[in-house]
DNA sequence: TGTTAGCAATCACTACCTTTGACTGCTAAC
DNA sequence: GTTAGCAGTCAAAGGTAGTGATTGCTAACA
């Protein structure tokens, strides 16, 4: 999708309607533009422009005597093309970088905090979506006996997240045959992601033989994790989903039903792709929200990609100030995360 | 609150607005009364009685010419003296039992379930707050260590939750360190609820000196939870939330903004009383959702009392049919935990 | 060929009016 | 104390007219 071959003022024009729209939220009219955006040509001649964009499709008239709105086809362009990354205020770079200055002792506070940030200085709602168990890598896996047949079993990843889950066995279990077992879950489970535990080869299959039903449960624990994403979907702000106009009862409808459940959301906010910013407007690729875009970025600690993070907004939601926004915490994540003795870019 | 020696006829007539009005949300009127409930006597003489109980206070009319709508008084009364625990369906009752046939092997999974099926069943709004952790009795306090200066706390509370986190400790920690740092915590710990152990007595402070930095992180973490109920709270079915015309876009805001801070959300949800359900109608005890009930009764697992669950909605809500499932559910939750060896009914 | 000014046409929006129908409150009779 | 009857009230719905913003078109202009 190009740009159709817009003559440079059609492009600005264009821009001019984006900008406008972003910021009133009604359609835009000719004399509007003329007025704040170009003083040297006639309100007619922006008129036959307007006239020109509306048929390539990328303005939209509500009716015959009202201004123009951007329409999807616009605001994709706009994104890839116009967007000039405009810098945060510097109140809002000192708060971003506060927020992370004190010490996180586990990854779900520092995610929590993320969200919370974003959500505050953007102003829209965020989500954070942790990337489902089944592509990490796990580090470590710790047997603890409660009682004679009750398990702990807290699962370490290498991206430090940790799960715990409490099993019960049939056979009776003491304090030798936790630690055979720790020794021989770790011999088998430690480095490898889940996915491929989940599908083992031969020989963990009779390496595993003596404690089956521990492997079993094990096995179990991490397939429900990877089943239900439930508990890796972090929200803060929803309550500012009602603070653009944009957003009626229907609207709301909608996104309370994506958020209701968060498997749907969790599938909207993790995409595949490798890009730096994800962008997704209009219904069709926001998981049915109306007028709604979904703004993502990946979400990296330590050098590794956990997840992504952004915001669910209007359509006309301010997207330079959002990716700013998501650019800075990513930088001030890496400080953190180096101790500050790298360049910190690390969400790309 | 008395009934204010409302006669009985005047008595059957409330009921019969209420009644009406939780069908049909609109304004009921003399006639509607006279031909759905009373063939006897006629509009006219309705009409008086009406007139004196708005005069009363338990009715208002909208305008002059329309008819009346329940008063917050009204609804009061209602809940407290008319409602007739109305049985529940066979299959409401089927479905109820059965989505607990099924084997939790952790009180959140648990805890999830109920919600879930609270929401399906009435099909409002459900929300679980479990107790402030202040409030319950630690178990047993496991301590694992993960690296040279990381250990991982597991704290069991009686009624079976768990909660862990990793802390960082100055000192080197060895196998030996664990173990008797382990004793040590036990010994302090155990059978202690929360808020005693945060206010020790000088016995505690001095056998725990040997280990004050791994003491005071406990005690932290301990108090951490006890000041955040972020994690307590449970909800499901928010999207029902728009199918009731009451709830309009500015219900909607106050809706949103209740439940996007879960503390709030928790104030509002985790009363101290010690009656069997808790009915809140109205802005003032709702935590300010307009036009909004919150009906809760007490969560009880294992004979104990872990938190309350609960629905909101409309305040023409269906009562009866929202306590008849929190009973059913209730009894269904006793048959679990007592593997049906009682009369299950625990949650009173 | 592109640009502009001018002008008629369009249409949402608002205000205002009328009609309709659903109630009530009151009164007088039972 | 109860009732029938009737005038009064008012929201909701529908219609009309006026207003203002904005466009599309056309003809003149550079």
């Amino acid at each position: 999708m190009g740009t159709d071959n817009l003559s440079e003022r059609k492009q600005k024009i264009l821009k001019a309607v984006v900008d406008e729209y972003i910021n009133s939220a009604s359609p835009i009219s000719s004399g509007e533009i003329k007025s704040k955006h170009f003083g040297e040509i006639s309100s007619a001649t922006i008129r036959n422009e307007l006239s020109a964009l509306e048929e390539m499709g990328y303005l939209i008239q509500p009716h015959t005597s009202a201004g123009r709105i951007p329409s999807k086809k616009a605001y994709t362009l706009y994104v890839d093309k116009f967007l000039e990354r405009q810098p945060l205020k510097k109140e809002e770079i000192a708060f971003i970088e506060n927020s992370f200055k004190e010490r996180f002792s586990e990854i779900e506070d520092l995610v929590r905090k993320t969200a919370k940030v974003i959500s505050d200085v953007t102003n829209y709602t965020s989500v954070i979506v942790l990337k489902n168990i089944n592509k990490v890598v796990l580090k470590e896996i710790k047997l603890i006996d409660l009682d004679a047949h009750n398990l702990l079993v807290v699962i370490i990843t290498d991206s430090g997240i940790i799960r715990d889950k409490v099993i019960t066995l049939q056979s009776e279990i003491d304090a030798r045959y936790v630690k055979d077992a720790n020794a021989m879950a770790n011999k088998i489970f430690a480095g490898k992601t889940v996915s491929e535990v989940r599908n083992p080869d031969k020989l963990i299959e009779t390496e595993m033989s003596e404690f089956r039903e521990l492997y079993e449960s094990i096995v179990a624990i991490l397939e429900s994790y990877a089943e239900k994403v439930d508990e890796t979907v972090y929200m803060e702000g929803q309550s500012k989903f009602l603070e653009y106009p944009d957003h009626d009862l229907n609207a709301t409808k909608d996104f309370l039903a994506v958020i209701d459940t968060k498997e749907r959301l969790a599938e909207v906010i993790d995409d595949n792709s490798d890009i730096e910013f994800s962008v997704r407007i209009g219904k069709e690729e926001n998981g049915g929200i109306e007028k709604c875009a979904i703004v993502t970025a990946k979400y990296v600690l330590n050098g590794k990609e956990i997840g992504h993070a952004g915001v669910i907004g209007p359509e006309r939601m301010d997207y330079s100030k959002v990716m700013s926004v998501l650019k800075c915490i990513s930088n001030a994540l890496g400080e953190i995360t180096d101790g500050g003795n790298d360049d910190g870019k690390r969400l790309k």
